[in-house]
DNA sequence: AGTATCAACAGACCGACAGTCGGTTTGTCA
DNA sequence: TGACAAACCGACTGTCGGTCTGTTGATACT
């Protein structure tokens, strides 16, 4: 039984490798079933097969993106002590994330219509959102009362700043200021 | 050529009203063309002599949401000279908009994915963010460089807020929190 | 009054698309 | 080797957004 399922387990991972490109490219709405049929040289059988419906391929996209960011995040913290400290890299490293198309346009752009904004928000949550609660707290400096709603305001923000790099012209400059203004926001939420 | 007129006048509203509440209900993709026909009682033809397609009804659905949500902002607003007093009183202003369910589907959930980041960036721009940064700029106490940024940031949060109190379960306590939130994130981003 | 004109509307029709369904192939294991 | 099931195939279907060829009726013109 092994043979089978490597199979099947190659022909999703393909899939998926491919809608993720064409998801980028196109957005979800501009790419058809069809169209990742053809590049991903799959039958609509094998497709149906690993997926429910387009929308399912979509969150299995949605979730590699959210591995690969969630890895990269994981990284620029290791080793450090400071919660405040961890939390300004890991703002940072967020931030370059969104330079990747893939983040944009399928993480900030359609996974909130795609998914409904309540099992976007839920995915969140548990993905990134719980990190920066836990790094408030053990901060103590926002009030406990108010750290869930601090952590989505900080995320808000720095999904805003990424974005906005991500459209500037020259990507450059706009990283490097964004960041120095992502450190000055942080500062002022956090108060230091 | 008064009869006529009125007449088109009509029906381009009545299919605009039409299809707010069916694009508020079931969102974007969930409402077939079909469907705001049926509900509108207007033939294919009328509706696509006044919209070129089903994005322009939406933006036209769009539009008359900023309107509505805009003169809140400015009920809300008027008579204030301070402009950082100003700029809370819109805040919570437009908090309080988003208790309408046509604000959060159709502004802050379909918008950005039915126009696509960019055009709906840039609305955002000419009919909400012109009036933060301005405020902004006049206060002084944000560095002009940055002001851009943290009008970004700014509405960003404030949006993040309005979307936490309309998922909460208790409607009327998670509002009060949030106000008394949406000011302390104010005063910190200020540096008061 | 007669008629030309044009916005407003009507609805049959089309192509594309997501999803279905009855099969076929192929690896596995008793 | 033969039963079984996972993997795959592709013709087919219903729905949907959008087009196209008209028809109607108010207005402008002579």
């Amino acid at each position: 039984m092994n043979k089978k399922i490597d199979r099947g387990q190659a022909t999703r991972e393909h899939l998926v490798a491919v809608a993720t490109g064409l998801f980028t490219e196109h957005g979800y709405d501009g790419t058809s079933i069809e169209a990742v049929l053809r590049a991903a040289d799959v039958s609509r059988g094998a497709l149906y097969h690993h997926f429910p419906g387009k929308d399912a391929l979509f969150a299995a996209v949605l979730d590699t993106v959210y591995d690969r960011v969630g890895a990269e995040g994981a990284r620029a913290v290791e080793g450090m002590t400071d919660p405040v400290e961890a939390l300004r890299a890991a703002c940072l490293a967020w931030i370059r994330s969104t330079r990747d198309p893939v983040v944009r346009q399928v993480m900030l752009i359609d996974a909130p219509a795609v998914l409904g904004w309540q099992r976007w928000r839920e995915l969140d949550e548990v993905r990134t959102l719980g990190s920066i609660k836990t790094a408030l707290r053990r901060d103590g400096r926002i009030p406990a009362a108010r750290v869930d709603l601090f952590a989505h305001v900080l995320l808000a923000g720095m999904n805003e700043i990424a974005l906005l790099v991500a459209r500037a012209d020259d990507h450059e400059s706009a990283a490097t200021e964004a960041e120095a203004a992502a450190g000055d926001v942080l500062d002022r939420l956090l108060g230091t």
